[in-house]
DNA sequence: CTGTTAGCGCCTTCAG
DNA sequence: CTGAAGGCGCTAACAG
């Protein structure tokens, strides 16, 4: 009556996949298929003799775990969604590739998102991405859809949220507190004795944090009593080209101008290059810092003072919070200062 | 006798799970599971006043589908695994950017994979990135460990094959003859009469892509019967800092070099900007070419003769092809020539 | 340490 | 156009 469940006959009903699967290895070996199982995911829970036996079989018949089946079983996938604002913004990629890097070797894959600055984007893809039920998931910024807030602090397992730093975080934060970072800048600049200075920034409608390196720096300019701060802005990517434009703009607009902070260094560096092509004097003529710590800053002349960020660094941490969550370990802070450092150099 | 189907009770052994299920959304809409599946993945295949009903029902439970489950049934996920060699070499961010861009747009998700340029690891990363049941594959180059060609050839879904360009591709393929754009930039500083030049590069132990435009250049400058040609070369992956130190090398060891071809834009850019630095002048006492297109050539004094590649659209038309072949549609062109363009500016 | 049983949640197949 | 039945491949739970 019931159907041969030895047999092989009943068997691939569905599609033609052939594909071998664990009851075929379990066959080969001669056990049953959980022990298999076992023998792969908790080796240590196996006699010496059937593992052996196993992992022979697993050889022979060139046996791959599914694990879509195995993720069904066990509620769990070893994918950890990325979700970041966009894929065209170098630091990004930077923490991408310290997140990347350890998480592949921890044996958990990357799921990468891209939000383009829009949290329903966000919340979107998040919703999409939960499908798969992955063991964590690693988001940038702080600020959600109150909706992808509540979702993810019922869902119960590790959130990361990276780039910036806060105490309302979902779960875990690691990042770096922006305001600071763009006081810090103003703050040298104010020391080297300047006084006319510009933040200059673009896309900042959509980018927050970038605005909040304008704060800081407002602030930190209005603590100490000086009064013109002016800001530029456009809607575009920041690029090199860009720098140069709202460099440009910002001479003519305002000759008198002493310094120019940028809200990263790929706009700063647009702008040291068209100070060297106009054979331009920096400092002298006109003073530029930048926000970063990208590589090209030190290769220019004269060589951009920054306010470093360790980027790799910042998606390293992450990962290892999320790590050590999924090992059980609960971390004792589950907000990590990655930190940053003025590094002055000759460009102010 | 049988377990009560319709009654909760004996639900949710396995874990405590409480996600909504497609089960309760039928329920919700008086209908069965099956028909909330077609009114959710093939709505044309629903009358209107069920699709109404399921979708309200969808909204107010907040479900959201198990892609885990759906994956198994239906033995494919919508999740495209990406492998390229590193994520530290803006080449291969770019293209990834252009594949994620177009995918994602299409309802897939990127599945990010890093070789570090070994094929061992490419084997094994594969074979676990399999096991998700992806759509489809996209990996970089042509060449792979022979088991990894056999897989992907056995397993019948579409493989794209990236970066470079060739007869022996798995399945599709999209890229750019590697020696020919060597050539390309060998014959452009023929033309402009220098016959000192030498070939510098890094990391081209492991990047045979690199060797390749290597050849190219070579045996231009034999075919013109130019007899030195030399190499540089270290293990270090590109920046701009080996970019300067491999320039001083070679000006130290070659006072009489004529011209420097580049491997890369990255490493061109050092040379430029230290030459600045150091108040050469290019291209009157060194003339200097990359190999690119990135946007930083555009900006340096003097802007760089470079041959570009379409990274960001080499990755969209992979992308591209992928889903044509998803789609049911074979493309009638299952290689791509993504093409390349002499950028011919001040350094040469 | 090993096996049995019963699903995980969805979709394919086959009927109506 | 809608539904019933069963299985995708694996592992949790519970014995032995």
């Amino acid at each position: 009556m019931a159907i041969d469940k030895a047999g092989v006959r009943e068997r691939r009903r569905h599609r033609g996949d052939n594909r071998v699967t664990i009851e075929d290895v379990a066959k080969q070996a001669g056990v049953a298929p959980i022990t298999v199982s076992r023998a792969l995911n908790t080796p240590e829970k196996v006699s010496a003799r059937l593992r052996e036996r196993i992992d022979q079989a697993v050889e022979t018949l060139g046996y791959v775990p599914n694990l879509i089946a195995g993720g069904l079983a066990s509620a769990g996938t070893r994918v950890i969604p990325v979700v970041v604002p966009s894929l065209s913004i170098l630091t990004f990629i930077e923490v991408i590739h310290g997140i990347q890097q350890t998480l592949e070797a921890a044996g958990y894959q990357v799921l990468l998102g891209s939000s383009d600055f829009d949290l329903d984007r966000e919340a979107a893809l998040l919703d999409s991405v939960l499908g798969y039920s992955p063991s964590g998931v690693i988001l940038t910024g702080l600020r959600h859809h109150e909706s992808t807030v509540r979702r993810l602090k019922a869902w119960g397992r590790p959130v990361v949220e990276i780039m910036e730093l806060g105490d309302a975080s979902i779960d875990m934060n690691v990042g770096v507190d922006n305001a600071e970072v763009g006081a810090c800048m103003a703050l040298h600049l104010l020391e080297r004795g300047y006084r006319r200075i510009a933040f200059l920034g673009t896309g900042m409608v959509r980018d927050y944090r970038a605005r909040e390196r304008y704060e800081g720096h407002r602030e930190a300019l209005a603590a100490a009593g000086v009064e013109s701060e002016l800001l530029f802005q456009q809607d575009e990517p920041s690029s090199y080209e860009v720098g140069r434009q709202l460099f440009l703009e910002a001479l003519e607009a305002r000759p008198d101008l002493e310094a120019m902070h940028f809200a990263n260094d790929n706009l700063a560096a647009g702008a040291i290059l068209e100070a060297n092509r106009r054979g331009m004097r920096v400092p002298e003529d006109i003073a530029i810092g930048g926000y970063l710590g990208l590589s090209l800053g030190e290769h220019l002349t004269p060589r951009l003072t920054t306010v470093t960020v360790p980027r790799f660094e910042m998606g390293v941490e992450a990962a290892k919070l999320l790590l050590a969550r999924l090992k059980g370990r609960s971390p004792a802070l589950p907000r990590v200062d990655i930190g940053y450092e003025l590094t002055v150099r000759e460009s102010t």
